[in-house]
DNA sequence: TTGTACGCGTTATCAG
DNA sequence: CTGATAACGCGTACAA
């Protein structure tokens, strides 16, 4: 002990890692698409390991590269287990691939896919864009348009658009998409000024993410439009800051904290005994109805 | 070749780490406490390291906890490198501490804090917020309040009250300091509601960052006040909200994409070659002045 | 081209 | 309780 504080010594922690098979890391897989949702998902997820003795790998699982490339490079580092947070096509892939890949490895899948042959904490959109579609419908509005960049695999697939147009189908409504060419609200501005000018202009605008819901109420505000009674916006996500802006916006609110907490007490207890049956829950979306779609 | 295909072998990370000595693993150093600029450079980070063959590791290293501790959990994890992000204290500490831990891992700290032992992107913040300063005075105010937290470190110590209270000084103005309970709209509306019921009510407000700025703009809009004319608000981050939000808000900009690419690089040349001498640059943030303080 | 032995630095085990 | 030694699994160098 003298000689380790003399020399400096410090155990080296590939080896350390080598032998007890314990590496201290959590791997957590998302796509590199930025969103403030999933920018909270992942400062909660550090919040809460930083409570722990593990420290949080990152890695995106992308469509974009190949998928060899991304499972390759997630899998290269040294982690005792993963959480990967809204991996969608990924999910599907797993099943095939990731069992080949690191069958041992404990794995939870956390957000809005899942696979039922792993371990998972899912959140029931297509509840949550159901009950945001009877609101709007219930308080009166009838053109309701559906807000997404026009990049986005939102825009034909996935729960959001689903709801939507088999909600506007039993309505008897007609369907009607805007795509945006960006997240900001001087793009999104460009955007519903030029739907605006159109007639007749929509009552209420189902967005994709808050984000957009919130460049949205910005443009339109800037436009004149008075958000909660000219038009009603309702977002998804629940992000903190749809509550505390000018107009605070009617959201799809995701259970973030109990999301992460509840994948990494999953995860743990994987980790701890890797014997464990499959860990599966499925959490309800709360709709938060706020002045945006109140008026 | 066969033998791998049909077996699913993979390659065991923690072997091939201790064998090679590489981890594919940046350590990323940050504070536990959230921000929205935090996030959005952690965010960056993340996606700059997506590019490349490395993964992010990410622990906090705060004052909370023992600096044992918090040092010792960092240290564990396998990393070939380190950038460690707007480090306050532990940069201080670092010069004392971390040449006995790890004195041989390539390090790097990125942010408003360095320390001439190491090698570093600094962002000279001082100097944002002296010009932030001056503007606010060259525009006509005189009643400048600095906006902080209760619990801040920033309340008494920091760049920005030290450029606040040398500026008010060299004016001949008085020192008012407005503490909040917290960063929501709502908590910093009850505060500055109590400030204006008194007079003199300030005609600026510089915060101590863009969350508090816009949290502030938002308080400020419901209480009637007109920010831009009856009252200027500045902030320091320059996060992407404050220029997509109802009333653009004037920002001390930080320069993450450039400060996040230079503090990879650096340490990227160091870990290809560990007798690299120290790297060290100071960036430049920029005054993003906008209606918030037009008026 | 294919195979075998050694070393990386730690932890765990077993004999003294 | 202390001290030597095996083993973790991969990369590499050297021999066949």
């Amino acid at each position: 002990m003298e000689a380790v504080e003399k020399l400096g010594y410090r155990p080296n922690p590939n080896a350390r890692a080598l032998m007890t098979g314990r590496s201290g890391l959590v791997g957590f897989w998302m796509c590199l698409q930025y969103s403030r949702y999933r920018s909270q998902v992942l400062d909660r997820m550090r919040g809460l390991l930083g409570q722990t003795e593990l420290a949080m790998a990152v890695t995106d699982i992308d469509e974009e590269y190949h998928w060899d490339h991304s499972f390759n490079r997630s899998l290269r580092v040294p982690v005792e287990g993963i959480i990967a947070f809204d991996a969608s096509d990924s999910i599907q892939a797993l099943g095939q691939v990731y069992d080949r890949l690191a069958p041992n490895t404990p794995f939870v899948s956390m957000g809005i896919y899942w696979s039922n042959a792993k371990s998972y904490v899912g959140v029931d959109l297509r509840a949550g864009a159901d009950e945001a579609m009877d609101h709007l419908l219930s308080t009166g509005r009838r053109r309701i348009a559906y807000v997404v960049p026009f990049n986005s695999s939102l825009v034909e697939e996935g729960v959001r658009v689903e709801a939507y147009r088999e909600k506007m189908a039993a309505a008897g409504f007609a369907i009607d998409t805007i795509l945006t060419h960006g997240v900001t609200s001087a793009e999104v501005g460009v955007d519903l000024a030029a739907r605006l000018a159109e007639s007749p202009a929509p009552d209420a605008l189902l967005c994709m993410n808050d984000d957009l819901a919130l460049a949205s109420s910005v443009a339109l505000t800037k436009l004149g439009v008075h958000v909660g009674s000219d038009i009603a916006i309702v977002g998804f996500d629940g992000i903190q800051e749809t509550e505390d802006c000018p107009c605070p916006i009617t959201t799809v609110k995701q259970p973030i904290d109990e999301m992460c907490a509840l994948a990494l007490r999953f995860l743990k207890s994987q980790m701890e005994d890797p014997l464990r049956p499959l860990q599966q829950q499925i959490l309800k979306p709360s709709l938060i109805i706020r002045d945006s779609s109140k008026g």
